[in-house]
DNA sequence: CGCGGGTTTGATGATGCTCAAGCCCGGTGG
DNA sequence: CCACCGGGCTTGAGCATCATCAAACCCGCG
């Protein structure tokens, strides 16, 4: 239940299994259907989510109804919507599963009480963010420099796993494209090699 | 000299003033005049530069040399190529000053020892990268789903003192767009209201 | 068998890019 | 003092990319 956070955090930042029991207590096993909300728009998130099986997504809903995807979580990482748990405020995203998926939960109270207990928890959490930051700045390189084809490759190279397990139009929606041009996409992806 | 920072670590990990004196010493301050690299893509980079005074940005060229603006900097924030910063290997983006900069410099060694030594400085740095990765996981959901126009109006509003402080193509290539488009668009929306 | 979600295909159109030229303005040197 | 230069901004014409709207198709499932 808990081996795939232990080794992630234990990649972070190394414990001994007596100060793991200590973090152990404060995360929460639960299981969503697929299509199952973890977080609705305009909620308070008060939650980190760990995938232990299964994916996330998380989104917003532009004026016309169209969902953009923020970011897929998969096994061994990290979902939520970060900028409303540390600041307060109501969420902007929406997290759902887009399939079963076993999940630990960690309530913010319960961070604030991990951060202040454990004394490498902010350094855990530290690691978390600044791989959480490089890769979403990175994301921003490639919406800014690379054409929609450009971004599929790279997507099914960053994320081969996720090509098969979840629906195409999640990925055109992720991409920032409609579900019609990614098909031409693959298309004339198809023609050319 | 330090007072920006000071006030930027105190106001995320409360120091007293001999705590503040360990940090201090490991920050060194740099000038840089209009146009100079701070960081040439394929260095390595081995350093933070928070920004007393001035401006710097973030960015990478494609192919074609197109220059694509991943981040800009003024007074009171932060400024490196992360990933390389963490991961080690080449940089992707350049960093240069677009006028003459104030500001300080924090060696990747030197942050080591103060996060070994330092014992809020863990807090403070896993505060510093939540909120960098808050702003650009939304700078990821405008780009997915706002038109340039509002992208360019957004803009305005989150860097008031940007827009008269640069040139007008650079804020173009922030926004993902050519210098052409956002004259149109500035043109449209002096019409409007 | 028919329904529904997902994907594909086609026709058309909007948005933003490319290429090219002109303009504005501040700085420099004759 | 003025001519010239260069960087930045604007404007125009044509074009590429991707969106939109609409329809058909595919296939698993009740």
């Amino acid at each position: 239940m808990y081996d795939v956070l232990y080794a992630n955090v234990n990649k972070r930042v190394p414990l001994t299994k007596k100060e793991w029991a200590a973090w152990e207590q404060f995360f929460v096993p639960k299981k969503l259907r697929k299509r199952q909300f973890l977080i609705q728009e305009g909620e308070l998130c008060r939650l980190l989510a760990f995938v232990n099986s299964g994916c996330l997504r998380s989104y917003t809903v532009d004026a016309r109804g169209e969902e953009h995807i923020n970011q897929f979580a998969i096994r061994d990482w990290w979902i939520s919507d970060l900028q409303n748990y540390v600041a307060g405020g109501k969420a902007v995203h929406s997290i759902d599963a887009l399939e079963d998926s076993d999940i630990l939960i960690l309530e913010k109270s319960s961070r604030d009480k991990l951060l202040d207990t454990a004394p490498k928890a902010d350094r855990y959490f530290r690691l978390l963010q600044e791989s959480g930051f490089t890769a979403t700045s990175r994301r921003i390189d490639s919406l800014l420099k690379d054409t929609a084809e450009e971004r599929y490759l790279a997507f099914l190279k960053t994320y081969p796993s996720l090509v098969e397990q979840i629906p195409q139009h999640q990925i055109a929606s992720y991409l920032g494209i409609t579900p019609q041009s990614l098909s031409r996409i693959r298309k004339e992806l198809s023609k050319k090699p």
